[in-house]
DNA sequence: GCAATTCATACAAAAATACTTGGAATTAAA
DNA sequence: TTTAATTCCAAGTATTTTTGTATGAATTGC
């Protein structure tokens, strides 16, 4: 029931850069990894799926780094924390045998339950934007 | 991100219980094992946390077998879970470097992050009682 | 006494997690 | 044009967690 330090460290990882990438330059995965004491290799290969989910944008080379792939406003936790982690589903209930004991799911009950609570989990994720926590780092700092 | 076979099979066996014990009579784990396809041996060590949480109740000996402890309508899903799983925590961030990565917890926005996800698991799993999945299940058969 | 059961603990295989390592590709700046 | 800084990619590895099994003791109805 735990998430990993995929989620935990990418997400920490998106608030710095949308604090740190704000006049159009770009951040590198050095000194992110630097202010929030992360090892960068791991960052490394943490940056690679939000980048495919077109979060973050890349430059490669000397002077490179990341920036926001849109707005802050428009990044949901959700978003962030689905391209890290897969679908945020504390059970996934579709392969019939799995979590269900027969294949027909004919007594699964349960079903429901992963279902609600996979819908609030996304609900409440998808309502926080990156720009709230990018205001709240700010005034704190 | 994902709930264990612990919560899994160990809600299942509420289910079971509730629905099979009617008549103020106990079932064994052997039974509930049976019916629902799980590993009787393991299923002893789910039900030890449901025991000392007081949700069931146990005879031991030849014909015992367990019952609710209360009626299962004062038992919600999410005391089921978090008997068996723990804190339903997405991340546990009291441990201060673990997670925020400086003792002091300064920039740690994503705290809030973890508890609005946590508040939204506990309500979800606490809105649901044993009683309406029982009913659910009967319903079905 | 015997069989059925809960209860307790230790062990083990498999899977997932949390990184590290080594290097290739790219690019700005010296 | 070299060099240093960076992203990018793929394996490898140690540790931890998960998912059970195995063994046997304690209890109790028949």
């Amino acid at each position: 029931m735990k998430m990993s330090t995929k989620g935990r460290y990418g997400l920490r990882a998106m608030v710095d850069i949308a604090v740190n990438c704000g006049k159009g330059e770009c951040v590198s995965l050095k000194s992110v990894a630097n202010r929030q004491n992360l090892s960068e290799s791991y960052l490394e290969q943490l940056i690679s799926p939000l980048k495919k989910a077109g979060i973050v944008k890349s430059t490669r080379g000397a002077q490179g780094g990341y920036v926001l792939a849109k707005s802050a406003a428009d990044i949901t936790v959700g978003e962030i924390l689905r391209a890290l982690e897969g679908p945020l589903d504390i059970v996934e209930c579709d392969k019939g045998t799995a979590s269900c004991g027969n294949a027909s799911c004919k007594n699964c009950v349960t079903k429901n339950v992963w279902e609600k609570l996979s819908e609030s989990v996304n609900e409440t994720a998808d309502s926080i934007t990156l720009e709230m926590l990018a205001r709240q780092s700010m005034s704190q700092d």
